[in-house]
DNA sequence: GTGAAAGCGCTAACAT
DNA sequence: ATGTTAGCGCTTTCAC
């Protein structure tokens, strides 16, 4: 297997006619340069095209500018848009993302473990990983001493940095608008409960309906997975439950979706018979038929502000895990009305 | 900035009583060690949890057993489904992906170039890449050497390796299953035609018009982006038109689905008034209204293939660029019906 | 079967 | 402002 000869920067120094210091000083631009030398130098570089090799400089001076991404679902919308968000931030800071483990089987955790440490990342991003399946990851990483930021999957009791959506005021806002529309007979669609953020989605409503003075009927809730047939399979259960009511809060916007397949297959319409609000606004909820009302989360900033974090962490090992909670926006389509008296 | 001590392999050589290379040996798994030593290090390195950095093996032995993934789009599910598949076939040979650029603009293509040189990427895979923007890309990466294999993205001119569907038979084999049920006015809202694939499906479409007698009318083509929002839009321009036809080869699932709510705007039923087939099977087409007809690719299996590629091409340099093409399958839901006579 | 020496490409620390 | 020396953690090469 042949292999490319790489140009170093001891081809730099030799041609510029300095020390391998001094090219090193210049690509790390270092102050104590002249300005001529510097040129020159650069001009070296441009011209052969070098560029210094990341492993040898992350082996002479222990940083590896790598972190690890890790998730539990690519093909999760949320997910992607946080990924670009925190993809875009990396860069910026010249940090780059390798890929953890996609599927998160139990049987992966050494070879994932093995990555990290490996490769010596200086931190990791958990996106999205479920609740029980990962807490076992991230204790042993913690114990590893490799600051570690989550969004979308707060463990109180963990005392790990986290970035997310604030979910509680998010459902009990999609809730209170549904009450302020005249309902109070208000079905939820929920995700797994095994996931924080559908256990706080939960506690809104809870609050909102308390507030209210409606309280909650359990018989009007039904769990689910966070996919599209699980809206579908959730209505047509909660349907044939003959338990009235005229409005639903699903957890998610495929959620949502879904339960409009159940609800017209029944004949009924949305608005006009059942109301109902999602949650993410991903891009299809515009078009839906009809438009969906739902809660937005500002997904791609959370990625930067969970990147951001993280380096803040590896720069700054003292600072304490923060823990940021993202304000959630109610857009209003027409999946929605007030109720008839 | 203080960072955790790691083990090295001179730990492990001084508590065996070894030297390093005898260690070194084990890690490598070769086979000139005796099976007493080879147990013993063994056992140190399980116990106190040595793991060779990964930097420092790529230093010496030149291999960074690295992998580079660039992507147009996190978010779309085609993107998602291959990288999950690459993802696993990466991890079961012990490589591993580096994030590449995701937002593919122009002013960050020396950025990319840059990370991909500076880890020394032994391979880079691209998925759905768009055509224009990225041929520069492809071409610089050419040059230098690095075996690069796309998925979703073929330049037949480049000489690249690629994985990739079958288009040209999928769109066929769409269109032959409308003209089997009668259709012989069918229209098409395609994706970007800077997409070879959407260009391969339009063609596939053309020769099945053509075998049948039934040439394209041009003004039944819509063209637009691969979003739910394109094939709501296309299908309205479509209506506008007021040129007959009665069925639809939308280029994929989400422009389908945004076809049908114009549709469904338009109070035209699907399928009694217009029939529908989609292309990828997206999750949630299954529970469309109605179960949408579609035309299904094996998408985690066109990622591991990709990576198999890839490092065959990196393990055998002289191996010839290999194109690979998928077959499609045909999943017939009830969007699409025999028309009346 | 095992070890010693050299070096991968770079940075850190200390010279001058 | 620039050079010298050492060494990061590992593999390669060659010796025994």
């Amino acid at each position: 297997m042949i292999r490319a000869k790489h140009t170093t920067i001891k081809d730099v120094a030799e041609q510029a006619g300095v020390s391998i210091q001094t090219v090193s000083r210049v690509i790390n631009n270092r102050p104590d340069v002249s300005a001529e030398t510097r040129q020159r130098i650069q001009e070296i570089i441009d011209q052969i095209g070098f560029q210094p090799f990341a492993n040898a400089r992350g082996l002479a001076s222990k940083r590896t500018h790598t972190l690890g991404l890790v998730t539990a679902d690519f093909s999760d919308f949320w997910f992607s848009q946080v990924v670009t968000g925190a993809e875009k931030e990396a860069h910026e800071r010249s940090f780059y993302f390798m890929l953890g483990s996609a599927s998160s089987t139990p049987e992966d955790e050494p070879k994932f473990i093995r990555l990290l440490t490996q490769r010596h990342v200086e931190g990791v991003l958990f996106i999205h990983a479920s609740f029980a399946d990962e807490s076992e990851h991230l204790n042993r990483l913690k114990e590893s001493g490799i600051p570690v930021v989550t969004v979308g999957h707060y463990l109180p009791e963990s005392g790990l940095a986290m970035i997310d959506v604030d979910n509680v005021g998010g459902g009990r806002k999609a809730t209170e608008y549904l009450l302020g529309l005249g309902h109070t007979r208000i079905a939820m669609l929920t995700g797994p409960s095994g996931w924080k953020s559908a256990r706080n989605r939960t506690e809104g409503y809870q609050q909102a309906l308390q507030a209210a003075g409606a309280p909650a009927n359990l018989n009007l809730i039904t769990e689910g997975t966070w996919l599209h047939k699980s809206g579908y399979l959730g209505m047509k259960s909660l349907l044939e439950k003959r338990m009235p009511f005229t409005a639903v809060f699903a957890h998610n916007d495929r959620i949502a979706r879904g339960a409009i397949s159940a609800l017209h297959e029944a004949r009924l319409r949305v608005p006009e018979d059942i109301s109902i609000i999602g949650y993410d606004d991903i891009p299809e909820a515009e078009f839906s038929d009809p438009p969906l009302t739902t809660i937005r989360q500002p997904m791609e900033e959370i990625g930067r502000a969970a990147t951001r974090l993280l380096i803040q962490m590896i720069d700054d090992r003292e600072a304490a895990p923060k823990q940021v909670l993202f304000d959630t926006e109610l857009i209003v389509r027409s999946s929605c009305m007030r109720l008839a008296e």
